[in-house]
DNA sequence: TCTGGGGTCCTAGGACCC
DNA sequence: TCTGGGGTCCTAGGACCC
């Protein structure tokens, strides 16, 4: 459950800070509320991935095509496949060994006119070629896709200011004091910024605009393609009740899944539901958060500028590995994570003091294992030893499918204090015990 | 046809301190 | 001596999002 952006306190207490007495207030307090009625926008490119790709190869258009991948085996091998590129687009079921290269990748992004036949994000590339095997597929392209995300936000910035960043492809964007924001609902100045981005970019996107971030990531589903779609407060009964709880930003599989279970499905349903009844239900918070919701209530404010919380690196292996048979493969991509994340953080000014992995066994559980020391790190080596001590703790008798490596507790480099010493943190809660069966596997030191 | 990678936030329990 | 708070830090797992 999510009610991240509407409940963070999480509990009934409220927040007693007392407030500084309003004389001592500066005037221009960025506090004091706007007169204007809130506006908020939501928009997400259309089929971004996809849609950067047939600008660079126009002969695409209307036809189906999957952006795949994200494993980088995946990516060399339909480089390799088309070459330059672009000398032959291979259809998905075509593509060379493709239970060996694309078995385990899955889909970024489709057409439009692949998802017409039912293929879709997160979907794995086995089932897109056998829904659509004509489907063309192509590698992603990071670099192009980021150029292309900061050409469009830095587009929408000119026009609007406040804006807060939701991701490769979308942003919040505070239309109640910009001028013209209030026109149609916001209407005509979503109109200029769809405008402004086709312009720069030559790609659509929509756009929802609404009284609160809630309503307006919703009402930007409405429309899409190149849509742009006003919700008021009014509309709440006839435009958002009839739609699925899974419509609500914060409800996935598993709440959805209870709600379903409680025999709710629309969100007028939920939002004819006691708060009581969802607090007893789904906790306190997550409870009283979803009662708000169903009523579209939500204050929360952009978050304009953010600081990052972790950076982290994991892959997928080709094939499940074990842990002392395929001891040097693992080693080897063990130590090419760590040095990932150092580089990450190293490009983005950041040190970190918790260095934790992530196992994924071939049945798909998930363990993970942190480890916080004194001193702030950068460094690959650092970094590989301190994982290294979290392997120690975690069962290691199964295949592995995933290795992740992950540093959190970040500060910007130079803002770490100056006189620490790495050793690992006298705090820790669980003493990082070695368990029985790495006992079994003493070749595990060398990782 | 078994299901990627990079994130954020929340919860719950234990250690430790006052 | 015993009991019981509150607060913070740390860890592990999980839900959710793009």
């Amino acid at each position: 459950m999510a009610p991240r952006e509407l409940n963070k306190s999480g509990g009934t207490i409220p927040d007693v800070t007392p407030e500084p007495a309003l004389s001592t207030l500066p005037a221009a307090s960025a506090a004091v509320a706007s007169a204007l009625p809130r506006r908020i926008a939501h928009l997400d490119m259309d089929a971004f991935f996809a849609s950067v790709e047939l600008l660079r190869y126009p002969q695409l258009k209307g036809l189906p095509v999957v952006i795949g991948g994200g494993r980088r085996t995946v990516d060399e091998a339909l480089l390799a496949a088309h070459g330059e590129r672009a000398l032959r687009f291979i259809p998905v079921a075509e593509f060379p060994l493709l239970k060996d290269y694309v078995g385990r990748g899955v889909i970024t992004t489709a057409t439009y006119a692949a998802r017409q036949f039912g293929v879709g994000s997160a979907m794995g590339m086995m089932k897109a070629a056998r829904l659509c095997p004509q489907a063309i597929v192509l590698p992603v392209d990071f670099d192009e896709i980021r150029r292309f995300s900061r050409l469009f936000k830095s587009t929408i910035a000119e026009v609007a200011p406040r804006v807060q960043d939701r991701g490769i492809d979308e942003v919040y964007i505070d239309f109640t004091d910009v001028p013209g924001g209030q026109r149609e609902g916001g209407r005509s100045l979503a109109r200029l910024i769809q405008r402004a981005i086709f312009e720069k970019t030559g790609l659509t996107c929509s756009i929802g605009v609404a009284p609160n971030k809630l309503l307006a990531k919703m009402a930007s589903e409405f429309s899409k393609p190149n849509g742009i779609s006003i919700v008021y407060e009014a509309d709440l009964q006839t435009l958002i009740w009839p739609l699925n709880v899974r419509k609500i930003n914060g409800i996935g599989p598993k709440a959805g899944e209870k709600l379903a279970r409680l025999g709710v499905q629309t969100i007028g349903e939920l939002a004819a539901l006691e708060r009581q009844f969802l607090m007893a239900n789904f906790g306190k918070a997550s409870g009283a958060w979803m009662h708000e919701v169903a009523w579209g209530r939500d204050d929360s404010p952009l978050a304009l500028e953010s600081e990052p919380v972790s950076m982290s690196r994991e892959t997928t292996f080709e094939r499940d590995l074990h842990a002392v048979r395929d001891k040097a493969e693992l080693g080897a991509i063990f130590t090419r994570l760590c040095e990932q994340v150092a580089a990450d953080l190293q490009r983005k000014g950041y040190v970190a003091r918790t260095i934790g992995i992530k196992l994924r066994y071939d049945d798909f559980r998930v363990a993970t294992r942190d480890q916080t020391v004194q001193a702030h790190t950068a460094d690959a080596q650092a970094i590989r030893k301190i994982a290294g001590q979290c392997l120690k703790r975690v069962p290691l008798d199964q295949r592995l499918r995933l290795l992740g490596v992950r540093a959190s507790a970040l500060v910007r480099a130079g803002e770490a204090p100056v006189h620490e010493q790495n050793k690992p943190s006298a705090q820790a809660g669980h003493a990082p015990a070695a368990t029985e069966s790495i006992a079994s596997y003493p070749l595990f030191e060398s990782w």
